[in-house]
DNA sequence: AATTAGTTCAACCGCCAAATT
DNA sequence: TAATTTGGCGGTTGAACTAAT
């Protein structure tokens, strides 16, 4: 037998929110300020809805900080970011955007990032096809090849991860070992922006971040790869598909004990369950010390 | 103008973990 | 300690809207 539902959901209202029930759980919490107790607030405030519905209109819409629609180039690569190195680890990455929302940035990445994404891979992928001919492997093309035009350049530095090569990209792990596994930083170049996961402060501890003034497009005028987190995985090749499939091996055969254990904390943040069996395993085959388990104080 | 196909996004669903009883 | 309740999360759905034919 299963638990009991919040709410009767036979007799509580469902769909689209009217004005006036907005109006309602807005004053309401206006005049008794944070909610402690939302199942019981529908019944307080005199609105003819389950208390988790409230709770998700009153987050993802009516919270007077939100903002809507309007993404910019800094947040598309903080979202790219992110969900390259952490998955669809949404509360997280929303969590780094002032006034977005969890469901608004999974929306955003599933309607039209993602898209963005995939069409700057298969455009490098169509480069690498076409445009460096008699060259085995993708990234031995980008080493040897000067930058070319803007439009090429983008495409020039969307390299698929040696992981990827093989069977990762069909990993059931989904989108994010897929993409992940597509866009993985590759080489220690001095990156434009990147973003430290672990910092507290939303947006802000970008770098040398390109202004829009700059940059028309990150798409064109950054080094995609670069976004991915160097200083988090040591510079060294990381990819989801490492992260959810063979994370062990290829992994801990780092030798730079610094990438090691900035592997180890990274996949302890945000796998510290999962994360426990793998390291215990990996402990087998390689002389590495499990983190504790746990998320990173700074992520909660 | 009507129909179809594609896109967007608010809202819901079901699961999990923490808190409470 | 076990059972129950609640908050929170990620995945999915479907109505509304827009573009293409």
């Amino acid at each position: 037998m299963g638990r009991a539902p919040c709410c009767d959901k036979a007799s509580v209202k469902r769909g689209p929110w009217s004005p006036e029930e907005d109006e309602l759980l807005r004053s309401y919490v206006r005049s008794h300020g944070a909610v402690s107790n939302w199942i019981a607030l529908p019944q307080k405030a005199g609105l003819n809805r389950c208390g988790k519905s409230c709770r998700l209109r009153w987050l993802n819409y009516l919270r007077p900080d939100i903002k809507h629609g309007g993404y910019t180039e800094q947040e598309d690569m903080v979202i790219c970011s992110l969900y390259n190195s952490i998955g669809s680890r949404w509360s997280i990455i929303a969590s780094k955007l002032p006034g977005r929302t969890d469901n608004d940035v999974k929306n955003y990445w599933n309607t039209k990032l993602k898209k963005k994404a995939m069409a700057m891979h298969h455009q490098q992928q169509h480069y690498h096809h076409h445009g460096t001919a008699g060259r085995g492997h993708a990234r031995a093309a980008t080493i040897a090849t000067p930058p070319p035009a803007p439009q090429s350049q983008c495409a020039s530095y969307m390299q698929p991860s040696p992981a990827s090569a093989s069977s990762a990209v069909t990993t059931a792990s989904g989108d994010a070992a897929s993409f992940g596994a597509m866009y993985s930083p590759s080489h220690q170049a001095a990156p434009l922006g990147h973003y430290n996961v672990n910092a507290a402060a939303p947006l802000a501890e970008f770098s040398a971040m390109p202004t829009p003034a700059a940059a028309n497009s990150w798409a064109i005028n950054m080094a995609f790869e670069d976004m991915f987190l160097p200083e988090l995985v040591g510079g060294g090749d990381f990819s989801q598909a490492d992260l959810f499939g063979g994370f062990g091996a290829s992994l801990l055969q780092a030798q730079d004990s610094r990438a090691q254990s900035s592997l180890q904390e990274l996949s302890a943040c945000y796998f510290p369950n999962a994360q426990a069996e793998m390291w215990a395993a990996a402990a087998d085959h390689v002389n590495v010390k499990s983190p504790g388990a746990g998320l990173c104080p700074s992520l909660t």
